[in-house]
DNA sequence: ATGCCTCAGCTCCTGAGA
C-alpha cells in the first residue's frame, strides 16, 4: 500500500499535475491540502475518471482538504470533533484498513500572533484526537502538511531561523507530542540524503539553491512502523512550470 | 525591503502563505 500527501496550492491551478502525477505514481491513498475552493468547485469526476475516490472538505480561497484513494474511503470525518473551527483542515478516513487522517496545520505567521495562539490550541485539539483515534484503530496514518520542521535537519538555515515560525520550541514541543502518541516520522526510519525539504519558497529561487524546509510528513503508529518499507519526497512536480510550492511525500506499507 | 513569488477575489490591489 503506498500512500501519499500533497499540499497542491490551489487544486483549480493544479488539477492537471495532480493527475499526472497520479497516472505516474499510482499511489493507493493522495491527501490534498490547500484546495482553496468550495466543496462544488471539486472536480470529483476527474478523479472517477482517473479511477479514484475521492472525500474533500473544501472551503472558499483558503485552505481545503481532500483524501483520494482507489477503494472507497469508510468512516469519514470532517474537521476535529469538539475542536470548534471555522477552517477546512482536516480529513479523516478507513481505506483499506488502515485510519487516515490528512490536515493542513495551520501556518501560524509569527511567535506571538493571534494566529500562531490559534495554531498552539488547534495542535491540542489535534492531538486529542488521534489519541481518541489510535484506541480504535491501531493502524493509522497522519499525514499532510504540518507547518512544523522537527528539527535543524530539516531546516536549510537554522541559525538565521532560529526561533522563527515553523521552527519555534513551542512547535516542535506540539510535534513531539504527538510521536509520544506511539506515532512515528517515516522519513527518518530510513536514512535519507542531507538537506531534504518538503517546500521551498517560491521567491529568489529557493528550489534551485534548495533553500527550504521539511514540514510535510506522514507519521505511522507504532503497528504500521515494521510494516513500512519506503519513504521518499518527490521533488520531480517541483520541477513543473507553475508548480506547488510543496513536493509529495510517499510512504510504502506492506500490509 | 514591513520585499522578493503565487493564488483568490467584492480582482488593476490586498491578504495570506511559509
Amino acid at each position: 500500500m503506498k500512500l501519499a500527501t500533497w499540499n497542491i496550492n490551489s487544486l483549480t491551478v493544479r488539477l492537471p499535475q495532480v493527475l499526472d502525477w497520479l497516472q505516474a505514481n499510482p499511489v493507493d491513498v493522495l491527501a490534498l491540502q490547500e484546495l482553496k475552493m468550495t466543496n462544488d468547485k471539486f472536480p470529483a469526476d476527474a478523479f472517477a475518471q482517473a479511477g479514484y475516490c475521492a472525500q474533500w472538505f473544501g472551503q472558499k480561497t483558503y485552505n481545503g482538504v481532500a483524501l483520494i484513494s482507489r477503494t472507497p474511503a469508510e468512516q469519514v470525518v470532517k474537521n476535529i470533533p469538539g475542536f470548534d473551527d471555522d477552517m477546512s483542515r482536516v480529513i479523516t478516513a478507513t481505506v483499506d484498513g488502515v485510519r487516515v487522517i490528512g490536515a493542513y496545520f495551520p501556518n501560524g505567521q509569527a511567535p506571538g500572533s493571534d494566529k500562531f495562539e490559534y495554531k498552539m490550541e488547534w495542535l491540542k485539539g489535534l492531538r486529542a484526537w488521534v489519541k481518541a483515534e489510535l484506541v480504535t484503530h491501531p493502524n493509522l496514518v497522519l499525514m499532510g502538511d504540518y507547518n512544523i520542521t522537527f528539527d535543524d535537519s530539516d531546516v536549510w538555515d537554522p541559525e538565521g531561523m532560529r526561533d522563527q515560525i515553523h521552527c519555534t520550541e513551542e512547535e516542535r514541543y506540539h510535534l513531539r507530542a504527538l510521536i509520544a502518541l506511539g506515532l512515528h516520522d517515516s522519513y527518518r526510519l530510513f536514512e535519507q540524503p542531507t538537506k531534504s525539504y518538503s517546500w521551498w519558497d517560491y521567491r529568489d529561487f529557493a528550489f534551485r539553491r534548495n533553500r527550504g524546509l521539511r514540514i510535510d510528513h506522514i507519521l505511522v503508529s507504532n503497528a504500521l512502523k515494521p510494516l513500512v518499507t519506503s519513504c521518499v519526497i518527490d521533488k520531480q512536480p517541483r520541477t513543473n512550470e507553475r508548480p506547488s510550492d510543496h513536493a509529495p511525500v510517499v510512504v510504502e506499507i506492506t500490509l
